[in-house]
RNA sequence: UGAGCUAUGGUGUAACGGUAGCACUACAGUUUUUGGUACUGUCUGUCUAGGUUCGAAUCCUGGUAGCUCAA
């Protein structure tokens, strides 16, 4: 069977190799670039770092080893999905639809139609129902990434391997220790894949500009400070608004007339909803419910938090709609609302919070 | 050029004449493969010039600034 590894150089995808070979497979390693090095003056040093450790992998282990480049398909997809997000006053997930369009999309298209298998470091699993297969989660309750991969189709999920989705993080870095790998110890990688160390705020600025506009408070519509764009501030967030007598956390935005709403208080009730409607809901494997004439009990999240929270999903003609058992904070349009069954195990589908 | 009141970190506020404390912000870490949340830690202050006192943010005097009321 020919498997291609994707490999970053971080912990988790070294180990994947190891597995792999352990299993007796011969995978060939990817190195992705996707970075901006060559935008506008960006260096994207943590790249260098991160392809050597690779090509150390890969000789260790004697695999075939390719470096590609899906810089423009990176930009032109995600990037500017990015962008437009933002721009519409949406929280965007970026690294959702990396997962989506490039590593198992550019990707599968260029280099991985040649290989039966995409092997990656996701912590996560696949089960088979009924000869089916449906994305699961994975042993490792906290760091399970299934949520990540929440928006990607039965065709590539069909063709991914998750070698260490059965472990634990701390078995993930023990047998990178006992295997000498020079990512054993490295700190996991955080933050969207593409910036690097360029602050967020940087890289909005650069595309958006800054446009001076209104704090106000929601309930009493008392102007309360100056923000320089809706587009700097996301729903639930409470950092960056420099205001005092807080804490403060944004409730609501007003793109047309660029304000942004706050509420005060370390549980304002405006912060909670319990109501998520999602558009565009997909499958990943199969329609469970059979168009879903009643409600169902359902297990979702809103973000990637270790914790998944309780509610019951119905559709309304193409919306399918979430009420959550508990109240939570920070729904923000733009973001994914994945759901899982009430087992937590299953991950069975996913939409664009409205 | 009348009277009264107030002056404490970036902001809002505490401290019987006896170690200037708290909250928010900001910053830095932890957590997190999304700008979120949460958690931990750090910085910055007594408007000014004198005086009383062993000791002044505190009491007294002048100055400066602001607010209120009169006009």
């Amino acid at each position: 069977m020919k498997i291609a590894a994707l490999v970053s150089g971080g912990v988790d995808s070294s180990v994947v190799v190891h597995q792999l070979k352990e299993q007796g497979y011969d995978p060939t390693i990817f190195y992705i670039k996707i970075g901006m090095e060559d935008e506008h003056g960006y260096v994207d040093c943590p790249s260098e770092e991160d392809i050597e450790i690779t090509d150390y992998i890969a000789k260790k282990y004697g695999c075939k080893f390719e470096i590609i480049s899906l810089h423009d398909e990176y930009w032109e997809n995600v990037v500017k999905y990015t962008i437009e997000s933002v721009r519409r006053g949406q929280t965007p997930n970026p690294d959702m639809m990396c997962n989506k369009l490039i590593k198992f999309g550019a990707f599968e298209q260029k280099y991985g139609h040649e290989f039966d298998k995409i092997a990656t470091g996701h912590y996560a699993t696949t089960t088979i129902v009924d000869g089916k297969t449906f994305l699961s989660t994975a042993k490792d309750k906290i760091k399970d990434q299934t949520y990540f991969l929440g928006q990607i189709n039965y065709m590539q999920l069909s063709k991914l391997m998750f070698p260490i989705g059965h472990l634990l993080k701390s078995e993930v870095r023990e047998i990178a220790l006992q295997q000498k790998l020079p990512s054993a110890t490295r700190k996991d990688s955080q933050g969207i894949c593409f910036l690097g160390k360029i602050n967020y705020n940087d890289f909005i600025k650069r595309y958006l500009g800054e446009q001076e506009g209104p704090i106000i408070e929601l309930e009493t519509g008392k102007i309360l400070g100056k923000h320089k764009g809706y587009w700097f501030h996301t729903i639930g967030q409470r950092r960056g608004l420099e205001l005092s007598g807080g804490p403060w956390f944004v409730v609501k935005k007003d793109m047309e007339q660029n304000i942004v709403y706050v509420a005060n208080g370390y549980d304002p009730e405006l912060q909670y909803g319990k109501t998520v409607k999602l558009r565009g809901f997909e499958f990943l494997t199969e329609d469970v419910w059979n168009g879903l004439p009643e409600e169902r009990d359902i297990l979702f999240k809103i973000r990637h938090t270790p914790d998944f929270t309780q509610g019951r999903i119905r559709k309304e003609n193409d919306l399918y709609i979430i009420e959550s058992t508990e109240k939570i904070q920070g729904i923000a349009a733009g973001q994914f609302g994945v759901v899982y069954d009430t087992e937590a195990k299953l991950c069975l589908g996913s939409g664009v919070i409205m």
